[in-house]
DNA sequence: TGTTTTATGATTGACTTCAGTCATAAAAGG
DNA sequence: CCTTTTATGACTGAAGTCAATCATAAAACA
């Protein structure tokens, strides 16, 4: 017999909730627990997955739990290749027995994998991002500390000044640093607060190093990060000749990739 | 044929590495993306399975994508009634506008989790587990902070000095604890690590519940973590008769549930 | 080199899942 | 209050999935 419209909704988004917590969920299961027929089960699952909340398998239904990540992983396809070839420049710069800092933002979580493919050891890895803390930890070798701090849910990142304060337990050899944009005047990120905790990253790192796609270049972003002058490091896959037109002064060391 | 063994595991390594991309692969694609026969497909996915690497589906398989949280999840099955008893209780110690410290270990994973069903807001929640963390991010009104440290992979915890100190950042105004083990003399961890840390969070918070099942009590474990005398209050599923044979003297203010 | 082990693909029958159809009863809507 | 809409569960044939068995050819091992 028909149900109230809200029931049915109520239900559907309980269903979504549950399969977030379960890997996988049998058609079976879906039955005992919202006390409902294999065709009705079915159906919710149809409706989810058709609003792309869940992704059907056969018997069943999986969390999307790239959703999580949503964002990040949208971002992280985009110029895939770019941030690849910048990650393996990059990953020459790390050397076996040092300290290094990995950012958040995409183009450093490159490189986050670039070093679990092909890991460069004994090495520790200090981090405020989930992600590439999740991405390193369990690599032979590799010891990861993540800074404390605030959890921010949508970028998986540890902020405020907790992580800030965090960072003076470590010294770090070389700093892996993202942005946002880059123009004339130097390196843009998006906001105050993450380059503020960029900047006590870099005071506490002997070398940094900055990765900066070709997409980034001529933008700005609303916070500054720091002058062209200042950047000791650029890993990149922007040409010579075009760097010389949007930079200035160039860096010291420049990889392109 | 037979095929050499170093490629067998080449083979599903990169059925794995596939499966962390892809929330479901059906056997078919399994099939097509490493060029093998059905019943080899699902030979790898057996294997995978085995090893806890991947969950297997009916008709494919999907990422583990809690892995990090493996042995995690199998314990958090155990006795899962009664710790989510446990939980319901715990919850009616928190306060809003309060700051609440969540330890690792499941029996406190279920606070987390009834917490995110039924929050109490606004509330500041201080843990150096990630499973906590991620199970309350983005709970409206809850504000997460992760303590830093090292980064144990196998537990999903943070741990070390770092950790230690971080919580110099924050009072606490109730720590809930676990412990693998309780006998008369009190109650038990599994590491001297775990256990110094424990104690720093109980040193920083002004009060502290422990959630104990029933399935803890009798047993020892390797590092004690305080003696009865000493635990203000405690929230277990084991009754009131039981408890006054197993513990003494009794704590303070008992919750059974 | 000769023997043993085993990874593979094909086949099979039992079992499961699926989309579609239909009757029904209750909600929605006028 | 009456009509229309629709959420549900039962049933169905078709299609998909599975574990087990077996022959084979190549790796592993001595």
């Amino acid at each position: 017999m028909k149900v109230p419209l809200h029931l049915v909704e109520a239900r559907r988004q309980q269903l979504a909730a549950l399969l977030q917590q379960r890997s996988y969920l049998p058609i079976q299961e879906v039955c005992s627990l919202l006390q409902v027929s294999e065709a009705t089960a079915r159906r919710d699952l149809r409706a989810l997955a058709r609003e792309k909340r869940i992704v059907r398998t056969f018997g069943g239904a999986v969390s999307d739990f790239n959703q999580r990540f949503a964002s990040f992983r949208e971002r992280q396809t985009q110029f895939r290749d770019a941030k690849n070839r910048i990650a393996a420049g990059a990953r020459q710069l790390v050397q076996p027995s040092t300290t290094i800092y990995l950012d958040a933002g995409t183009t450093v979580a490159a490189l986050a994998e670039a070093l679990r493919h092909k890991p460069v050891t004994p090495l520790r890895v200090v981090t405020h991002s989930l992600p590439a803390a999740e991405t390193l930890a369990g690599v032979e070798g590799v010891t990861v500390f993540l800074t404390g701090g605030h959890f921010l849910n949508r970028q998986s990142i540890l902020l405020g000044p907790e992580a800030g304060k965090a960072l003076a337990f470590y010294t770090i050899d070389v700093a892996f640093l993202g942005a946002e944009a880059a123009d004339k005047n130097g390196v843009w990120n998006s906001t105050e607060e993450v380059v503020h905790h960029q900047q006590i990253a870099l005071k506490r790192a002997r070398h940094h190093a900055l990765c900066l796609d070709a997409s980034k270049f001529g933008h700005t972003a609303p916070a500054f990060l720091k002058a062209w002058s200042g950047v000791e490091t650029l890993v990149t896959d922007l040409p010579e000749t075009e760097l010389l037109k949007l930079a200035s002064p160039i860096p010291k060391q420049v990889l392109h990739t």
